[in-house]
DNA sequence: CGGTTCATTGACGCCAATCAAAAAACGTGG
DNA sequence: CCACGTTTTTTGATTGGCGTCAATGAACCG
């Protein structure tokens, strides 16, 4: 059993609007593969492809990203351990865009035919993993709205979503949490230069809002940031961690 | 049968990627409410609802909008006839936006638990259904990428997808096709003031790649449209109108 | 026909891109 | 543990895209 994946990240998702049965848990376990490794900066699975199975991350930091035809990589999502990457290519079939890892990365895959088998069978299980996908659907709609903002309230938006959402799944320590990535792909995040992002971030820690060093994300002042960002959590869909995105986390 | 909802337009969406049966259409039909009629720039589901229902778009053009603190409206999608405008609020319960008519409008609603129950006992529908919300995050996923470019690549792209989903449902005329909106709901989704969104028209215009007059937007040049737009269909999933987006359409 | 909404134009300012270079942190092998 | 090349962060100077403000003109509507 050692090498069993570790679902109750995905399950502690799930569970956010009602609990799931130990018969569900159970299911969903059996189609889990055991993790994958995966280095960082490594593309995991590619535009154009049509997988057969679909990926949940145990680990690490991965997101999605479309190539421009200038040769730009353009993030549209950053994925926290607890999610799927790819299963909306259950009823997709192809992929339109390119899931890559940002950090060293655990991944379990549950096989489509399992998938198929488990939404046939369990319309309530059906149910729950189509929320899953439209949970990307409105973080998706919620990052199109920080796009109109600047680039500092852009910034600050970004940080409090990764805040709650690492939260939910109990990737957080205090008010800090790690996030080993590069002020370049923030840049390629924020469809703004790594030189802008650089002072945008210096704007933050200046205003003591956040402070972000060697990987290490701490927030200052929740509140503040909260109010720069114009972050609201609603389109988070959080139930149980309703009552999280107000909070105050103490350091 | 006069006042029943017109379903075509779902129908030839939804056989993209393989037909529906006789009995799988009677069964949607049965479901859909007669028209509903909105007038134009009406609030028609509001951000925090629990709708009991979700609505199919039958006529004119609708919009999803989140309002932000400073009072700017910004739009995450439009809609076009033959989409489920909150289709998504089935698995997810609330509204995380409010959905809006553009245009004059005609919806056909369905009930919550019609819907459950025909995704309940037919897992090929369910799949169906599932498959239109994510191609609601295929397009939200394409606009991030559309608001990493500049103002008139970003209008140019947006100018294509609406071509190309309004051919896909019979509702263009040669290269052009009808879209009475103002240069403020331009703005409003595309993150511009419309002043400058007046001025990126006048450039797509004077480079002869569009005309955009009295509500109708004509394409002057696909070719030259799709490449400054650097649009790219694959996000549009399309099936049987796969090759679509590569015509040249003559006027 | 008169009021209202919408499209257009010009002047000016600010936010963020770009270019270039230096400093700091990191990784690796000796 | 230090030396070294590489990556990442930081800084400065300049440019350009888009916002804002304000006003005029055109289209629409009852």
């Amino acid at each position: 059993m050692q090498d069993q994946a570790n679902l109750e990240r995905l399950f502690n998702r799930m569970e956010e609007r009602r609990p799931l049965t130990a018969a569900q848990k159970a299911e969903l376990q059996r189609v889990a593969s055991p993790p994958i490794v995966v280095p960082a900066k490594t593309d995991y699975v590619l535009e154009g492809a049509r997988p057969s199975k679909s990926s949940l991350l145990l680990s690490g930091f991965a997101c999605r990203y479309t190539l421009m035809p200038d040769g730009r990589r353009q993030i549209t999502a950053i994925h926290v351990p607890g999610d799927f990457v790819d299963l909306h290519s259950l009823p997709l079939e192809v992929m339109d865009h390119t899931v890559a890892s940002l950090t060293d990365c655990q991944f379990s895959a549950a096989d489509h035919r399992d998938l198929m088998r488990i939404i046939s069978n369990d319309p309530d299980l059906a149910l729950g993993l189509w929320r899953l996908t439209l949970l990307d659907g409105a973080l998706h709609r919620e990052w199109i709205v920080a796009f109109a903002m600047n680039a500092v309230e852009h910034l600050a938006h970004l940080l409090c979503e990764l805040f709650v959402r690492l939260k939910v799944v109990g990737l957080t320590d205090g008010a800090s949490f790690e996030f080993p990535v590069t002020q370049e792909v923030l840049a390629e995040t924020l469809g703004l230069s790594p030189v802008h992002v650089n002072r945008t971030l210096q704007d933050l820690r200046s205003n003591h809002l956040i402070s972000f060093d060697r990987g290490r994300v701490s927030i200052l002042d929740w509140t503040g940031l909260r109010e720069v960002g114009k972050f609201d959590a609603t389109h988070l869909h959080l139930g149980k961690h309703r009552d999280l995105a107000a909070m105050i986390p103490t350091s």
